[in-house]
DNA sequence: TTGAAATAGTTAGGAAGCTAACTATAATGT
DNA sequence: ACATTATAGTTAGCTTCCTAACTATTTCAA
């Protein structure tokens, strides 16, 4: 995502915005420094996956299993609910087949589509990984109480609603 | 990134928490829409400059050549700024010397180090891109107001200093 | 009812990141 | 002085994403 380690001092930025007027100092500084804190927490987030053999992608896909009542899904609607394309969903569901963690059954009703199902092995696997992540995730965020978490999401509520006009 | 579409609804949330003694609901939704929104917008900013052929990674060292007095520096310190390796860094640097945005210029007081310059046209890409990504960025964050601006880096700040809990 | 269009999933090939190994040069320490 | 170590940059091969093209099946419409 961001990878940018460096970000611009005001130095900088004061520099910048005088080549180039349409420079609005203070929301360039918020929405640097918001990408660099979710590029750090997503890469926090992966080495502590990787301690349990997983990815986020993998990872997103046996959670969206357990979520359902069944423990089944497709694969086009695992896609869509992640975000990736089919093609990656099928990489995805490879390396997780190998590893036991889902199978793929043939559906008999539409024989194009295939049912993916969490193993019982996936689900041993959720029971190790998710107390530690709630765990991590309880204490990374403990510096923030309650309303403080109100507040940012209202704020992120608010770039949410301007990111079209990014676009 | 976070690619995931369907953040997880109260319920879920609940019934995961029942599961997962450790989960704290609103840590989660908080941490999950952050990295949503900072996905949102990563995205949406890789679309407005892919109208300019650039992709983030060679418009970060576009950028950061600008910002030397001399528009000039080297493919190491660059790949530090960036948070990439110098392998990573070499092909950006392929890619951007092929455009004839930069050139590699050989060091002669180091001659196993190499110097990388801004071209005149390297400046020219960044003078319309850069009005283009400013007055996006402005309309963008025209949501908050400077208190609100503030205050979101503060709650950024403090998540901040709580991810080494999450490593 | 059968030809066209839509849908589910996979495969093939490309982009951009990574690590590890390599070459060339410089710095260091005995 | 010269062997060792460190540094600068590149190359090679891996991963994981993408798009586009493909196969198989189902749906729809003349």
């Amino acid at each position: 995502m961001l990878q940018l380690r460096d970000l611009p001092t005001p130095g900088i930025l004061g520099k910048f915005a005088e080549r180039y007027p349409d420079a609005d100092v203070t929301a360039i500084a918020s929405f640097l420094y918001l990408l660099r804190v979710a590029t750090d927490l997503s890469l926090a987030l992966n080495t502590c996956l990787s301690k349990h053999d997983l990815l986020q992608g993998r990872w997103w896909v046996l959670i969206l299993l357990m979520r359902e009542e069944s423990t089944t899904s497709t694969p086009s609607i695992l896609a869509d609910k992640l975000g990736v394309t089919r093609a990656t969903m099928t990489g995805l569901l490879d390396g997780l087949e190998q590893s036991g963690l889902v199978t793929r059954v043939f559906a008999k009703e539409d024989r194009r589509s295939v049912k993916i199902q969490l193993t019982s092995a996936g689900q041993a696997k959720l029971d190790v990984v998710m107390p530690d992540y709630y765990r991590r995730l309880r204490q990374c965020m403990q510096g923030l109480d309650e309303e403080k978490r109100v507040q940012l999401q209202q704020l992120l509520g608010l770039i949410n609603q301007g990111i079209p006009a990014l676009i």
